[in-house]
DNA sequence: ATGAAAGCGCTAACAG
DNA sequence: CTGTTAGCGCTTTCAT
């Protein structure tokens, strides 16, 4: 939404930075030709393009960005949008990003929009023309915005499949399949699901996934279903309230946070992990060894994630100045990355 | 630094959205009503305001937030940078940044520069011409470099104290001060200060503090440092290798990721806490509470700490539109943010 | 190898 | 109230 702007009484708004007009009058040569020495060196004479470059430095001139990429559209700059940057299970995911756009010599912005919708639109609104390539994870934008956004600039969709737009997901129904085969190893019989939001598209995968294993095995594995709760750790915490030891001894919790909270909530009515219920969670996050016992976790390939989604959106945009139109699309199915299992503490045989 | 760019052979680089001009061609107006028509609502006729309005939104018109930039200097983006997201200590000030931005309207964009300086400076290059103001979260630039983008936009600079930029700074000293008392007052007479990285400003504050904490009473307490270690879990860990038990039961750290790495080494070691050593960290970030024992800490004024900032920013974007030039600028003393103790479990009487 | 000129999409003075 | 004009700072043809 375009808010009216206030009234700007005064014009010169921020103080004179030198232009390239400047450098181009203390060195007696068109700009145009001061442009050149800086974007295209070869085509200017070596001498006069060592002396702009040096007249421009001692006048401390940068190249406005902003004016460079009105024209040219290159800003060397790409965004990934976070629901909740103090959210771990970003962490590795924005590393990953970040780590792949530098070593290519873009710079990442990350924009956090709070788990809003709105302000996530409002975010890529207004971004979106300064960047050269757009990475949503997790987003809450409906498809049709998301369309719109592909259209135009590169983009690609972490944890949700979208037909028309490149997408990387986790392997939810393999990681899930790691879980319940270490659960069984252990002797464990009944795996209870600790659920998370019904509208996320990652709880329903994994709930499905667990149901499907259970199947594939049906003399060796019940599985129940306890929740929604709310993916944090109040909600593992609620969680716990709920439980009751008698109906099985493993738990699969829809993320590591409901998992944490679950023990704790768990501990607090004496309750002993791994001792009396062993606890798997799911993401790997940040935290996750942190807590006691340390959790099992099914590892979501987060910083692959990041990474390749950066990597995707870099051949996008290469493809965009070489190739001839949009042939040469990425491929539209999603990619399916990886999980791995990581045991720690906080699953043990059964009793 | 401008890397030479690559060529550009397909110069209609993105496809064509449509542009104001696309607009008031369908709606047989000048493009300057078009631009009125929304941001200038008041002075367009009702009746056209709303047709243009209606056209624009049925072509999935988007003004260019790049275009409008470039003239107006208005792009509602201001940037936070910090060395690295995935750091617990930044989640605080990220968030209440985040709010304060989105509540006055703005958009928020963060900058991981993955603790490394150089990328910081290019990242501020490449940003500093989109955005209305700059927060630097620990920055590691220069004071040269960070006056040369404090002149060209609003700048403010968090835990660093520059004498002509405005500066928001944790009150280390009455922090230390808080720690100190309360383990004084839990009987504990020796605290080993666990040092942090020797160029850290912050480390320096902290133990100059507590040093004074310590003469101002001579005859009940007193310190000594061990250090300095890595301010992580490892640093900590290692702390824990070096740490006697004779010297002393109360342990303040760096920070809290220290004080966690210090309190696993000495679990290790069958050290208990805080039966055997009562341990305080510093800062009171995520996972200190997740932690066992659950840490007592030195809250730093991390939210507040990001919301003033913008805070401070907004001020001086204002100013700038309103007012008779430069010299309204915001104050340039450094503003000391007060901390509050948060006792868990970590602290206990000395034996 | 360099200069001149046109334009990216939008806004803001200046006329009417 | 609305059209016309002139840029914002840079890049890129097109000439020379």
């Amino acid at each position: 939404m375009d808010a009216p702007l206030p009234e700007l009484p005064d014009p010169s708004s921020w103080p004179d930075v030198p232009t390239i007009y400047d450098v181009a009058k203390a060195c007696g040569v068109a700009p145009s030709t001061v442009s050149r020495a800086f974007s295209r060196p070869g085509r200017v004479k070596a001498e006069t393009a060592e002396r702009i470059r040096e007249t421009a430095a001692a006048m401390g001139y940068q190249a406005n960005p902003l004016a460079r990429a009105l024209p040219t559209g290159r800003s060397s700059l790409l965004a990934l949008v976070v629901a909740d940057v103090t959210n771990p299970f970003f962490f590795d995911i924005i590393r990953g990003a970040e780590q792949a756009a530098t070593s290519a010599g873009y710079t990442l912005l990350v924009a956090d929009v709070h788990e809003s919708a709105e302000a996530e639109r409002t975010a890529v609104d207004r971004t979106i023309s300064l960047v050269e390539g757009l990475a949503l994870a997790t987003t809450r934008m409906s498809n049709s915005s998301i369309r719109v956004a592909a259209k135009q600039r590169p983009t690609v969709v972490l944890n949700r499949v979208l037909p028309d737009v490149p997408s990387l997901v986790t392997d939810n129904a393999g990681g899930i399949e790691q879980a319940v085969e270490h659960l069984v190893a252990l002797g464990h019989r009944t795996i209870t699901y600790l659920a998370g939001p019904e509208a996320s598209w990652a709880d329903g995968m994994r709930w499905r996934a667990l149901l499907k294993a259970a199947e594939q095995q049906t003399d060796t594995v019940r599985v129940r279903r306890l929740g929604p709760f709310s993916p944090t750790q109040a909600g593992g915490f609620t969680a716990a309230e709920s439980y009751t030891t008698s109906a099985g001894s493993a738990v699969i919790a829809y993320n590591d946070l409901m998992a944490i909270g679950f023990m704790r909530g768990l501990a607090r009515r004496g309750v002993e992990v791994p001792r009396d219920v062993s606890v798997v969670g799911f993401d790997n996050i940040f935290g996750s060894d942190l807590c006691s016992p340390q959790l099992t976790t099914v590892g979501s390939p987060l910083r692959h994630l990041g990474t390749m989604a950066v990597e995707l959106l870099l051949t996008a945009i290469r493809s965009r100045s070489t190739d001839t139109g949009p042939a040469a699309a990425p491929p539209a199915r999603p990619s399916l990355l990886p999980t791995q299992l990581i045991v720690r503490a906080s699953t043990a045989p059964a009793a």
